[in-house]
RNA sequence: CGGGCUGUAGUAUAACGGUAGUACGAGACGUUUGGGACGUUUUAGUCCCGGUUCGAAUCCGGGCAGCCCGACCA
């Protein structure tokens, strides 16, 4: 991609109102706009990162058999009524402009839809287990949406849901799950906090949620500084200060981002949509489910909390919307096309700034906004000596390196 | 949904109740390129509806929107 064509601008300055930091260099970079209170644009340096993001889920997804599905967004009345959901204070319900009443509701979670379809074609044990998941966006009428991509009114979320013959299943499932989120995490450069949690909307039994540590955060958790045993202080018996129930370590109060959450639904669903299955021994039962979810656009913010320093992003590598950044100075775009070209056909995912009429300081700036994690820079100086500055976006020092290894330096 | 604060060019900010100004951005021309360049010039604004007043960005009422605290929540 080149600087020059790309539609949108970085921002100087970040908007006045505008508190947390992932509104503020996500705006200034041009990597999404807020048109409402939690309602977003995602422009392309911003959809590049959901990209990323969407194919490691894809693909730890797919490492524990999860199926990839879309379900709709518009989700008709008839689906919630079996669990009583329809008048959850959450959703935003739609209405065509020619109806009296609303009959939709735009899909915050789907878990009841799903149940119902499911019916249809889990009948016996061998239909068992199956697992389905889909990125979708849900609408929550949010009272206070905040803080950036943190908290919105829409969202892009993952949710996976499994079903199973017992408990037992379940629950084996619900491991590697966990292993498969701790992974997700992982590779979005995050250490995430597994903690015991309530189930809000979704069910009565205790669920676990993945927790990022950050001041910015709206959940406070009780967290062991020995054993990172952690429970949401919504439910938790443990106190800042006190003893950790499994290790007798030091207990803290954290505020922290949840950025995923899984849930064993247990047998909500299926009772209420009648979703049964023959066993073995011809005897009707109810399938167990569990349900599991990330929040993508959330995550994105996150990462944006965790790794910045204050000037600009420093995006994980595995997430980041280009790898290189590369700037041209001293108007050698000449040369500079040249190794933007070179670049991409070795595969290289590059951002080029070949602008003519900004300075190298606006330049600078704006690579360090944007926060690829190396710079490249061509200019009258490096050329001199058939190289180009190499540096990375988390370290100041630069190198130069040759212009025939420069790939060697990517790879 | 309760409490508080705030709405002025694209962005950030000024203007006693009396000519809406400045900076950045954007356009044109020229000069310029190693940490947010320079000159000339152009562009563009008072959230909406009502009230008070000779006169409202400014005061009052009502909406709407945004932010913060709380409640709620992925």
């Amino acid at each position: 991609m080149r600087l020059s064509k790309l539609f949108t601008k970085t921002l100087r300055e970040a908007p006045k109102d505008e508190e947390s930091i992932n509104a503020k260099l996500l705006i200034r970079g041009g990597f999404i706009f807020k048109n409402s209170a939690g309602v977003y644009t995602f422009f392309s340096l911003g959809w590049r990162v959901i990209e990323k993001i969407l194919k490691i889920v894809d693909e730890e997804m797919d490492a524990v058999g999860g199926e990839k599905i879309s379900m709709p967004a518009l989700v008709e009345k008839k689906y919630w009524d079996a669990t009583g959901r329809w008048d959850v204070d959450i959703g935003f319900e739609v209405r065509g402009k020619k109806e009296k009443e609303s009959n939709f509701t735009l899909g915050w979670s789907h878990e009841d839809i799903l149940s119902f379809m499911a019916s249809k074609f889990i009948n016996s044990y061998k239909d068992l287990p199956k697992a389905v998941y889909q990125f979708q966006t849900k609408f929550r009428n949010e009272p206070r949406a905040k803080s950036g991509l943190l908290r919105g009114r829409e969202f892009l979320m993952k949710d996976l849901y499994s079903f199973h013959e017992s408990e037992k299943d379940l629950f084996r499932y619900y491991d590697s799950v966990k292993q498969a989120y701790f992974k997700i995490f992982e590779r979005c450069g995050l250490k995430t906090i597994y903690t015991l949690a309530g189930g809000g909307a979704f069910t009565i039994s205790n669920t676990h949620e993945f927790q990022v540590l950050s001041d910015v955060g709206e959940d406070t958790v009780f967290i062991c500084l020995k054993c990172e045993y952690a429970e949401n202080s919504e439910i938790s018996k443990l106190k800042d200060g006190g003893q950790c129930s499994k290790c007798g370590g030091f207990v803290q109060e954290k505020k922290s981002i949840e950025v995923g959450n899984i849930f064993p639904l247990g047998l909500k669903y299926s009772e209420a949509f009648g979703l049964k299955y023959l066993d073995k021994d011809g005897g009707q039962k109810h399938v167990v489910m569990g349900s599991y979810g990330i929040g993508i656009s959330r995550l994105m913010g996150t990462i944006v909390e965790i790794h910045n320093d204050g000037i600009g992003i420093l995006w994980p590598e595995n997430v980041a919307p280009f790898k290189v950044h590369l700037i041209a100075l001293n108007h050698r775009n000449q040369e500079a096309g040249k190794i933007y070209e070179d670049l991409q056909n070795a595969g290289v995912e590059v951002l080029y700034d070949d602008r003519l009429d900004q300075s190298p300081g606006e330049k600078f700036a704006d690579a360090d906004l944007i926060g690829c994690p190396f710079r490249v820079i061509v200019s009258e100086k490096t050329l001199e000596k058939d190289s180009v500055e190499f540096k990375k976006r988390a370290e100041d020092k630069s190198i130069l390196v040759n212009l025939n290894k420069l790939s060697n330096q990517l790879r």
